[in-house]
DNA sequence: CTCCTTTTGTGACAATTATAACATATGCAA
DNA sequence: TTGCATATGTTATAATTGTCACAAAAGGAG
């Protein structure tokens, strides 16, 4: 397997056929082809097969693909077979919901730990996942051996926890704070900014003028 | 302004930009060079202006541009200036949280309703907006003439719920629900995939082999 | 065993998107 | 008024990403 550079769209699409397998395998499909695949997810069977060609062969030629082989395959190649620890900075309405979300742990991540600083919400819990003061970052992370964080502050502090989940040892951080954040190179980052889907949506709107 | 076809990832960039400038005026700041936005937001000064270029000529050359001024033109262009009514189905743990999120407000949003099937549910209020149950939905769309509608439940009822908002003259879904939904062409539809942005970020942890 | 159908995997091609280079316009100073 | 410094807008070039067509492999029928 050489280490082309792979587009972020084939591991967006990959993620997105992962679930849809999962899916599959709940109830009992055993084989599909890349044109069902393509079909179920809204897609081209070449641009499937395409994507899956980047790591290997995977598939039977005039049959097609085994459903739940195919599936562990791609559950390796995101690196979900490990079982990751993820920690949420921010225990409010957004870091809530998060800490809550089942569809996360259906993935094989693991809320481990909330941290916040206000004091009214340290020593709740939240599902079972205990609200830590923000001071115990590092030692939480450490013990867990966290390696994914998610900032759910407001954007004024959310540089300021980047920078204590680096030091904490985190490497990797999930972004809702609408603020442009930096980190080392060697830790991963990505923003999600829900005003700017809404913008899209606008921006398309806006460009057809038939929404009225 | 011909209308050629705009990248999408143009529209995340300036809508991008938009925060930033906004942020930048508030502080009192009149003029800025592409350079700047790009150091700003992360970015190269030519596809700052590549972008905009798309849209006309908003600088002064030698000089650069007025702060207030492109981020005027950036909201016309991504059409926020009309003021864009949402509605929100789902009053669980991420439809409260979206509804309460001042970060819509401040960019022209306005989320006027939230609908559920939960008898315990409607009837209260979030932050002063009303749940109401879902059997009105078509009524409260229409009256208010929102456009936009976000949905905010189980993966099972997604599509049902997508069927409604079309049927009550929605033209613009941001769907939170992990699970592929259709809608006629003349619908704007956009996912939101949490568990895919950790995915990606799992898939760069596991190639790079560093993360422990 | 051979042919035929099916569907993969892949290499060539097309389209899109980003980068870089530069000519053009502006303001200021002398 | 002229020349210079600066930063834009635009054109050309490069890189990336997606589409298409087809050869190769597999399995089943006769
Ligand atoms: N609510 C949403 O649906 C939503 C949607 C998109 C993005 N966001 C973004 O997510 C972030 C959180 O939003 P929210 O609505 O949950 O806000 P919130 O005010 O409900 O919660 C913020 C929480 O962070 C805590 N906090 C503040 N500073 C902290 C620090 N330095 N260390 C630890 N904890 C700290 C606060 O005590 C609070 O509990 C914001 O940046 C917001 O823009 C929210
Ligand atoms: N919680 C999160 O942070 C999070 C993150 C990403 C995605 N999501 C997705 O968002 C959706 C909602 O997640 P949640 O955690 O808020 O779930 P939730 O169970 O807390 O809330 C779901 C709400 O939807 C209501 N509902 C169910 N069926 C309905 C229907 N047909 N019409 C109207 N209302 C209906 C329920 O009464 C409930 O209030 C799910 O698809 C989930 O996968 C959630």
């Amino acid at each position: 397997m050489k280490t082309l550079k792979i587009p972020e769209a084939t591991i967006i699409r990959l993620s997105v056929y992962s679930r849809y397998l999962t899916q599959l395998d709940k109830k009992g499909i055993v084989n599909i082809s890349s044109g069902e695949i393509a079909e179920g997810v809204g897609g081209s069977p070449a641009q499937v097969r395409k994507d899956l060609a980047y790591f290997g062969e995977f598939g039977t030629r005039g049959v097609g693909y085994n459903v739940r082989d195919l599936n562990q395959h791609i559950i390796r190649i995101l690196g979900l077979n490990k079982g990751w620890k993820v920690v949420i900075v921010g225990a409010g309405n957004l870091g809530s919901a998060l800490t809550q979300y089942k569809g996360f742990r259906e993935r094989g991540f693991e809320v481990v730990a909330v941290f916040d600083n206000d004091v009214n919400k340290i020593g709740l819990t939240l599902n079972g996942v205990p609200i830590f003061p923000i001071t115990k970052l590092r030692e939480v992370v450490k013990e867990q051996e966290a390696r994914i964080g998610i900032i759910a502050v407001p954007s004024k502090y959310a540089q300021d926890v980047a920078d204590h989940l680096v030091e904490s040892g985190v490497k990797a951080i999930l972004n809702f704070a609408p603020s442009v954040i930096s980190v080392p190179e060697n830790v991963e980052l990505r923003n999600v900014d829900l005003a700017v889907n809404l913008e899209i949506l606008t921006f398309n709107l806006a460009l057809k003028k038939n929404y009225d």
